[in-house]
RNA sequence: GCUUGUGUGGCGGAACUGGUAGACGCGCACGACUCAAAAUCGUGUGACAUUUGUUAUGUGGGUUCGAGUCCCACCACAAGCACCA
């Protein structure tokens, strides 16, 4: 039996004694290849499962790739900023020094009794000065070239924590860390401009090789539209003010516009007679956080300011608005309101009363050269005590359909709905409930022989009372009236009636495509071409122009905290800002008596010697105080661990230049826009400044998934009763057994539940192959043939496999390796030393202790990766499968030289082939080589 | 509501560009070894009927000689976004 905890004592102790993941970064003999794991924040706590997944994928792809002759870099540190830290300083009074070391030293312990093969010489930590001279440095250099400036602008500030929160600290209106309340507030902001980037950042997401939500996130968040800017003039004012809109296209339909309460114009366009409500109103919105606002979204809120917009295409004049639906960090701050084709506007305009104009007309049928022209209506109308619609059933001469007509010469629409359900079933007490959005159908009547392009305008009608008039049908009218429910609705198959009715049920703004009407140059256009030409007639006009925005805004670089990178910024006496020189990096975070922050006022603030500053020039200032935010050490250190020693320059660039992009990168998503898509900018702005090799740092982006607990339910602080912790299974079971069981569980992206059965499973596994591969009487060459095989298709299956991270198939198929030598009772030494090597880069410490009893001195680290022969994969006889009708009956092996005609002659002679087609005419016969025959047959 | 995913035995999960569904593991049952148990080794294991059959990959349709895989509609779950004009 194996005594794990010893052997993996013993090659731990090897490993680091003779230095053996030790990697030459200057070795460019060999090809490269740059594995990274999301580094960890070092935490008191340790190690969790999820941890433990990432790292050991990340370690089999290293070990795998250093035995295929790469030279391998896969390096580990510390993101070693952030508030547990700082807790403990304001706690204690200490400096959170000790507290950070003495966490990073547990976590390396733990990391290396699960055996994995970091090079420790690399390590990085940002809150080391010697990495974060080189954080403040390159921050310098994005200061110094306008990318990171001061900002006046409303910021999340959180008064429980005492800082400011970017967007993503910020959960449904509550800090992420602790869960206080954070509100809106206008303070001046070092800031990232991050959206010079936004363009770069989409692009470069196309060439890189991530998963697609985590992708479709970057885009989301970045949230690039494309529309217009029009500018509206304001009636009686000499002022005008510009919206942004995707839909340009719509203008004809403006029918008001309103601005976000901040709007700077407000105060000198509202009227005296609204000046009070305007007022007021603005007020409420001020004392609302984030949160209320959009808890308050289920109805829209607003006031009028008593002053009119002109709508630069018509020169009609609109109501302007104030409204906080409109906000004031998106666009202009301002809109144009067509609530016949946008849902918001819609729902404001009901309950404004302002009117609704329709320009854009949903197409139906198809289209036809020399059609005639009608208008004309349908009416879908419901009975709210029966739950049942009124349908008119034409039976083969047009089926199910609503009531419709053609409006007579001057009679309104409504009329004309009322007079046909009048004549044709004889209901007359309706109220209306809506007028749906007119449609623009094509069709083709028969009894005429006749196209038509009719207007239709639908109606949506609930039956008061039975009351009923005799009908009036016209003699070719020939349908039954009928009562439905709603699943017998869907019989109506009219595409302008359908149409109609998906109205009736969802009324609201039409927001889909369809032609122009009432648009004057517009009219018949489609969208797409609709928004283009408005485009075109804004900017001949000079009153708009095509206009590209982003969701994208500053990225807020300042934090009121201690625990951070200091900002390398000297507010002068004479109010500008003087950056250190390079030779004044690092800028060391001093020590404090009294950690915590004041009234909003930042730690560093307490450090008054500290603050202090004279230039050499004689000029004095006071140095910021905030310190940079957790996501700025790793926005670059993949930089660093390639040289990590490097005092002239953060990382040189020859060996970036060989070892950059990183080639596999996993950790977890909850990063998929916070530290990724922060390090894609960094390097992007390195990458456009030529201190980047590579436009995107991570080539392969992998997102290992959560490991639930036993009963599938998360892990964590909600329930710890449930939590595994990975140390006591490694002591319990051994490093292997944890790194093997977590391997098996599934997919490496998919979340799991944790299952103690599986862990011991695992275990059981190693013992067997430890049993059989130790034991020297099996290790023989007597029935080689018998698994030579099996033993290529499992290194061909391991080798590809591991190559996408398929680990649990991986594992599956050396499982089968191993119950097939166990058959046969023996294994030649080749293929035993073989799967050694596969199985040692899952479990290394059973790797390299079976690898030493066979007699090897050496680690097994650097041993070649085996290597299958094509030739011994190929079957030449293989079990196909006999169909009749598709229904398998029966197998049979076949030859791979065996011709069609012969598979199918053996396929007939077979017994229960024969039974199934006894008597029935063969239709055909499709043979599909080493795969299937398949028998057609009638009766 | 929108976006992106995922739905396969008692459980975790396999199945290449459509070609014998359920690999491998857990669990369970039986057998061997044992006085016995554990461990180990072997055999079996979707369901129903039980000789050959029928039926099965969230639901309902479709394409095809053949569908877990492709198409359409729907349902459920997960993650993210959410008045973004």
């Amino acid at each position: 039996m194996y005594n794990f905890s010893e052997i993996e004592k013993k090659w731990q102790k090897y490993w680091k004694e003779n230095h053996t993941f030790k990697t030459d970064v200057w070795d460019f003999s060999k090809p490269k290849y740059y594995v990274l794991d999301m580094f960890p924040y070092p935490s008191g706590v340790g190690l969790h499962a999820g941890h433990v997944e990432g790292y050991t994928a990340t370690d089999i792809i290293s070990r795998m790739k250093r035995m295929q002759g790469y030279n391998v870099l896969h390096p580990m540190g510390y993101d070693s900023f952030g508030l547990p830290a700082e807790q403990y300083a304001i706690k204690t009074g200490n400096h959170p020094n000790g507290f950070t070391e003495k966490n990073i030293a547990y976590f390396t312990e733990q990391l290396n009794a699960l055996g994995f093969d970091y090079d420790w010489d690399k390590m990085v930590a940002t809150s080391d000065p010697k990495f974060y001279k080189w954080t403040q440095w390159i921050f310098k250099n994005l200061y110094q070239d306008g990318y990171a400036k001061y900002v006046d602008m409303p910021v999340n500030w959180c008064e429980g924590l005492g800082t400011v929160l970017s967007n993503d600290e910020v959960i449904d209106g509550k800090s992420e860390r602790g869960g206080y309340p954070v509100v809106r507030k206008n303070m001046k902001q070092l800031c990232i401009d991050q959206a010079s980037f936004a363009e770069e950042l989409l692009e470069g997401l196309d060439e890189i090789d991530w998963p697609e939500s985590t992708k479709e996130m970057q885009r989301n968040w970045i949230g690039k539209s494309i529309g217009a800017h029009v500018t509206f003039k304001i009636k009686d004012h000499d002022k005008e003010f510009t919206v942004f809109t995707t839909r340009c296209d719509t203008l004809f339909g403006a029918t008001y516009c309103v601005l976000a309460p901040e709007h700077e114009y407000i105060n000198s366009i509202t009227t005296k007679e609204h000046q009070k409500e305007v007022e007021e109103y603005k007020r409420t919105c001020a004392s609302k956080s984030d949160l209320e606002r959009t808890e308050l979204n289920k109805e829209k809120t607003g006031v009028f300011t008593g002053a009119y917009a002109i709508n630069p295409v018509n020169g009609r004049e609109i109501p302007i608005y104030i409204s906080d639906y409109v906000l004031a960090s998106y666009g202009t701050g301002a809109i144009m309101a067509v609530p016949a084709h946008d849902e918001r506007d819609y729902e404001f305009a009901k309950k404004f009363h302002i009117p609704i104009i329709q320009v854009l007309e949903e197409v139906t049928g198809t289209p036809h050269e020399n059609e005639t022209k009608k208008k004309s209506i349908v009416a879908v109308v419901y009975n709210p005590k029966t739950k049942k619609y009124l349908t008119l059933n034409w039976h083969d001469k047009g089926g199910r359909l609503f009531i419709g007509g053609t409006r007579k010469e001057n009679e309104t629409a409504l009329d004309c709905a009322l007079r046909e359900i009048k004549e044709e079933t004889g209901y007359t007490d309706l109220e209306l409930q809506e007028t749906l959005p007119k449609i623009n159908h094509h069709y083709y009547a028969y009894n005429k022989d006749k196209y038509f392009n009719i207007e239709s305008t639908g109606f949506f009608f609930h039956l008061k009372s039975e009351n009923q008039q005799t009908t009036q049908l016209d003699e070719d009218e020939s349908f039954t009236v009928e009562w439905v429910d709603e699943e017998t609705v869907q019989e109506v198959k009219d595409a302008l009636h359908q149409k109609t009715y998906q109205y009736a049920k969802n009324q609201g703004a039409m927001v889909g495509d369809g032609v122009h009407v009432h648009s004057e140059f517009l009219d018949g256009l489609y969208k797409q071409d609709a928004i283009d030409t408005m485009i075109k007639w804004l900017e001949e006009h000079n009153c708009g122009e095509r206009k590209v925005n982003y969701k994208f805004r500053e990225w807020i670089f300042a934090r009121q905290r201690y625990w951070g990178e200091p900002v390398p910024i000297v507010h002068l006496d004479n109010g500008e800002e003087y950056l250190l020189e390079d030779s004044e990096l690092p800028l060391i975070l001093p020590s404090l008596e009294d950690y915590k922050g004041h009234n909003g006022k930042a730690p560093l603030e307490n450090a008054r010697d500290w603050k202090e500053y004279t230039t050499k020039t004689g000029m004095h200032g006071v140095r910021e105080t905030s310190t940079m935010p957790g996501s700025a050490g790793s926005s670059w250190y993949y930089f660093r661990y390639i040289d990590p020693q490097n005092d002239e320059v953060f990382c040189d660039p020859r060996l970036a230049a060989h070892w950059l992009p990183v080639d596999l990168y996993i950790g977890g998503q909850e990063h998929a826009v916070g530290h990724l898509m922060y390090s894609r900018i960094w390097n992007h702005y390195l990458y456009n400044k030529g201190l980047s090799p590579v436009k995107e740092p991570f080539k392969k982006l992998v997102h290992q998934g959560m490991i639930l607990g036993e009963n599938g339910i998360k892990m964590g602080k909600r329930y710890p009763e449930y939590a595994i912790d990975p140390k006591n299974i490694a002591k319990e079971y051994g490093a292997d057994t944890l790194r093997l069981y977590e391997m098996f569980m599934g997919p490496i992206e998919a979340s799991k539940p944790w299952s103690m059965n599986g862990v011991v499973g695992a275990k059981k596994f190693l013992e067997r192959v430890w049993r059989f591969f130790t034991n020297f009487e099996n290790i023989k060459d007597t029935d080689k043939d018998k698994l030579t095989k099996i033993y290529h298709q499992t290194v061909k299956k391991v080798t590809d496999d591991f190559e996408v991270l398929g680990f649990n198939t991986a594992i599956s198929q050396m499982m089968i390796f191993v119950n097939e030598c166990y058959k046969v009772g023996s294994c030649p030494k080749e293929y035993a030393e073989g799967f050694i090597k596969m199985i040692s880069c899952i479990t290394p410490h059973i790797g390299e202790e079976m690898w030493e009893l066979y007699g090897h001195n050496q680690t097994i680290a650097y041993e070649k990766w085996p290597e299958y022969d094509e030739k011994y994969l190929k079957e030449e006889e293989k079990e196909i499968a006999v169909q009749v009708n598709g229904k398998v009956r029966a197998t049979m092996f076949v030859h791979q030289d065996n011709t069609d005609q012969e598979i199918e002659q053996k396929a007939f002679s077979l017994d229960n082939v024969q039974r199934h087609i006894q008597g029935k005419e063969i239709v055909k016969v499709i043979v599909i080589k080493g795969k299937i025959c398949n028998i057609v047959v009638k009766d």
